[in-house]
DNA sequence: CGGATTTGACCGGCGC
DNA sequence: GCGCCGGTCAAATCCG
């Protein structure tokens, strides 16, 4: 495997960091095991804060932010994969944070005590079958909240190319001062 | 034309 | 059983 982080934004290096800690936790993905997890608070540079991890709880700042474990378990025996979730939060005037891998939207739903909708997305990579969703708090609709469930088992498949991109990202990274 | 998004319907789990 | 809730599907629509 190679390289798999993109470091070229604020939203990208924020899920490396995402991605590393879901490595060092996860590795492996036996479906099974719910054996590692990570309980570790991470700060990324920056304007990122957050952590954390799959069983129940986000250190969000000062408060506790709970994250339900989607437990995927069918009747009985079958052993459906469980879920680890992670959640990152990070200011950004931009709901979409680029990552360097691909989403397709499925769904949209309103939140519950938040003005602001829900975006789920997939990972478009054939076979990969990561999700995440993001929101905006109504408390202060300068953050951004990415949830992801899943580990991408292929590499980034966008290239730089797309410079606009980019520096639209940067910019949103200096507004941050 | 083909892939992505939109958006209401649908579904399964959970609490009452 | 019923209704709510979070999550997903899928048909219609959009767009490059």
């Amino acid at each position: 495997m190679e390289n798999h982080h993109g470091f070229f934004t604020a939203g990208s290096s924020a899920l490396s960091a995402a991605a590393a800690l879901e490595y060092g936790g996860f590795h492996g993905g036996k479906g099974d095991g719910l054996s590692g997890l990570i309980m570790e608070q991470m700060r990324a540079p920056d304007n990122l804060n957050v952590i954390f991890q799959n069983g129940s709880f986000v250190h969000e700042n000062n408060k506790l932010v709970k994250i339900t474990e989607t437990k995927m378990e069918t009747k009985k025996g079958e052993k459906k994969v469980r879920n680890p979730r992670f959640a990152f939060q990070t200011r950004s005037q931009v709901d979409i944070l680029d990552d360097g891998y691909r989403w397709r939207k499925y769904g949209q739903k309103a939140v519950k005590n938040n003005k602001f909708p829900r975006s789920y997305y997939r990972c478009t990579h054939q076979g990969c079958s990561v999700k995440k969703q993001i929101q905006r708090l109504t408390k202060d609709e300068g953050i951004v909240v990415t949830t992801y469930e899943g580990m991408h088992s292929h590499p980034i498949q966008k290239s730089n190319d797309n410079f606009e991109h980019i520096l639209s990202q940067m910019q949103i990274y200096t507004n941050q001062h």
